[in-house]
This record gives structure tokens, sequence and C-alpha cells, in this order.
DNA sequence: TATCTTAAAAGTCAGAGAAAGTCAAAAAAA
DNA sequence: TTTTTTTGACTTTCTCTGACTTTTAAGATA
């Protein structure tokens, strides 16, 4: 087996304890499997794309580090799937509801909730009930898409 | 964890009790952390720049010390600003306008540039003109209060 | 009082050290 | 042969250190 499949399993099993992001010291992880630094970095870069699910950072000097971060696409699927489920017309009240479930399963963060309350809020509409619902559907599906 | 880090939250915590600008001696806290004086320089110049919300003034001689100022209310006061001259109405043109403006001055990010726009859209408002500059203007100031 | 002196701060800057990144050539595998 | 993996020399970025400089307050002296 090819040292780079042994280091990506490796470093794969640092999520099992289901942490989202983990860190590694690049010559720190060379030394342990007996490889050159940049051994690393191959791994990397062909493991642990962005297309494969994976957001790489890093920081250089002393103390320096690579964080992996595992990026799931379950957010966007989720948010799919609840605006082909909105139909024509929302409520204020249907608007709360939703927003608070995405933020108990972390799909959007405060301030993006914030910006979808005030942006479907009544007072800001200040339409006929008529229009209000359409309108607020409208915005927050679009608005829900670009998050 | 680096030293620099360890100072940094140090410092940060300072400002934990609400105050907008704290007071340190450079040469007390070196001792505290067991390090050279001029890292506190280092600290201080990498991790509170203006840049990053805070303005730093320091005298010398007998009594000296550092204070570390929060500031960054430059983007609020822009904000305000802003939404103050914007009248009842507002076109998709001026939007945009208004956006590569904050673009620009780095008051707010791409994605809030994305919801900004999509929120107050013409396709997505769909509404008659008189209605539409009216409700764009007041989503759009209200958004620009939660950004 | 006015000035001079000294000590107590903070500031600067360049060099050493500690990481990670790059890239192309060599080697191995498909 | 073509593609993937491995290697290592060289680069870049960030951190830490210490010698030296500058500024200022406070005390000493005329």
């Amino acid at each position: 087996m090819r040292i780079s499949d042994v280091i990506e399993e490796f470093i794969k099993d640092l999520f099992d304890d289901g942490s989202d992001a983990i860190e590694i010291q690049r010559n720190e992880l060379a030394e342990h499997f007996n490889c050159v630094p940049s051994q690393i970095n191959y791994v990397i870069s062909t493991r642990f794309k962005p297309s494969q699910g994976y957001y790489v950072e890093s920081r250089r000097g002393g103390g320096g580090h690579i964080t992996i971060k595992k990026v799931n696409n379950d957010k966007e699927d989720y948010i799919m799937h609840i605006i082909k489920n909105i139909g024509n017309e929302l409520t204020s009240n249907e608007v709360d509801i939703l927003i608070s479930d995405f933020l108990s399963y972390n799909i959007i963060d405060t301030k993006e909730a914030k910006l979808l309350k005030v942006a479907t809020s009544d007072n800001v509409l200040k339409l006929s009930k008529d229009l209000k619902d359409k309108v607020r559907a409208r915005i927050f599906k679009n608005m829900l898409l670009n998050i």
C-alpha cells in the first residue's frame, strides 16, 4: 500500500471523534510516517480537495499548523428541499418557524437569521395581506438560495 | 500554542468588562509571560492593527503605558450615515451603486452583498413601480441596520 | 523657578529560528 | 507510454529575541 493512502486514512481517522475540523503539524506527521514533509502536501492536495468535501487552511512560522475542515453539502441539500416545499405564499409565522429550525440545525448563523427575518417582516414590507405573503415567499426563497 | 496567541487572548480578555479602552504596561506584561518586552510590540503590531478594529497609543518614561482602544465604529457610523441619506424610495440602480461602494470600503462582504441584492431585486419583488421602490428602500435600510 | 540629570519606561530593527509551500525531477505504477 | 507518487532543494511566511534608541517623568541642582 502506498504511503499516501496510509496518510490519507490516518487523517480521515482523526475525524472519527465527530469533530468537523482537525489540525495537524506537517513536519510532525511526516516524521511519524517517515517521509518528506512535502508528501503531506501531496496527500492534502490530491485527497482533501474542496470537490472531495474538505477545506484546508494553514499557518506558517513557529507554532504553524494545517487545519482541515469537512464541509458537508447536507446544508445545501436541506436548503433546496425546504425551498421546494415553500409555496407561493409565506406568513411571518412560518418564517419564524423555519428560521428557528435552520438555527437549531446550524444551517444558518445568527446574522443570516436576522437578515432573513428583517427582510421579510411585516413592518418592513408594509403591504396588503394578499401581496405581502407572496412577496415574502419570493424574498425568503431567493435569499436562502444565496446563503 | 504560541506565546503570541496567549498574549493576544490575555489582552482581549481585558476588554471583557465592556470597556472600550484598556491599558497595559509593556515590561510588566512581558515579565508575566516570561518573554522579552519586544514580544509585546510584536503581538500588538500583528494582532491589534486598525484594520482589526484597534487603535494603539503609548507613553514612554516613568509611569509609561500602552493604551489599546477598540474602534471600528467607523463601519457603523458610515452605515448610519448612508441609511439617513436614503429616502423613502430606492431604485435597483441605486442599490447597485451603494453595494459596490460598500464592497470597496469593506463595509460588507460578498455574501452580504448578494443577500442585499437578491432581497431587493426587481425580479424578486415583482411589484408595481410605485410600491417597488418604497418596499425596496425599507428592506434595504432595515437589512443594513442588521449587518 | 528654571534647568540639568538620571532612571524608567516604550520603540525599532535586523537576525535567528520554526514552521509550511512550491516545483520539477526521479521513481513507481497503471 | 502515461499517470501518479515520492523526493528534496529552495522559498515564503510567521514568530521570537536581544541589542540599541528614543521619549518622558521625576528628582537634583543652580
